[in-house]
DNA sequence: CGAGAACAACTAATTCTATCGAAATAGAAT
DNA sequence: ATTCTATTTCGATAGAATTAGTTGTTCTCG
């Protein structure tokens, strides 16, 4: 019955994490408007779903000069690491190598962008 | 109040899936053994989730020797598109060029990878 | 054939998610 | 200070996801 532990932050609190790594820290009106962007949502689902981050210390916040300022409290590239790996194993049986062929293939990536990547590829100081 | 309707295939559906996109047809009890290489899972518990993604058409069963043959009824490359997609909208601001670098610079790739990765670049008509 | 194992179908409890309204609160504006 | 508005907290709900027990059927092996 031990039920498997939930991985990394759900859908939609990757949604907000996505908005605070752009903006920085933020308050909650800003968050909803970046939000509506994509899609209507009522203000009291962001707060509810921040208050559970909060909870799960994906998010931190302090006072600010009305209620609170938002902030990430996980790196994205963990995030992202975590999420990679996921994909990677369930998905392509564990070779990150795959992934990228994948990503090549798949047509993810444009002319310019396989341009960059073989750039990286050569010299990987580049930031 | 209506959820959002989750896309793709849930966790524990991909878990499956990727038996089967592994092994191929498969009945129950080589289902089951395959995923308890990870974690232990009752019987009854893969049998439910097989039914659901069958509701899905997620996989399809025909008869065979012993109770049925299960195998996926979606493609790794289509699902692994929408997963990367997702990836890249949520994480990584909607490029995947930024997902490429991440998985060079997080070192998820070996240097042979690297490799065989930048012949892929140079080369895209290899397989 | 008969016992035991594997399997399917049905049922069901529990937890997790996404969603939002109502009501309390805190600043801002007048 | 009073009103207005943004924010927070609380509680509720519907449906999804995960897990597994029970029951009855079917297949295999001795």
């Amino acid at each position: 019955m031990a039920r498997k532990p939930a991985n990394g932050p759900t859908d939609g609190e990757l949604e907000i994490l996505n908005v605070l790594w752009e903006r920085g820290p933020s308050g909650l009106g800003d968050i909803c408007k970046a939000l509506r962007v994509n899609r209507p949502i009522a203000t009291t689902t962001v707060a509810t779903v921040l208050k559970v981050m909060l909870e799960k210390k994906l998010v931190a916040r302090k006072r600010g000069p009305r209620g609170y300022q938002w902030s990430a409290n996980c790196d994205r590239r963990e995030t992202a690491a975590g999420m990679i790996q996921k994909l990677v194993d369930r998905v392509f049986d564990g070779s990150a190598r795959r992934l990228a062929v994948h990503l090549v293939e798949a047509g993810h990536l444009s002319e310019d962008e396989q341009n960059q990547l073989r750039e990286l590829l050569e010299n990987p100081d580049q930031t």
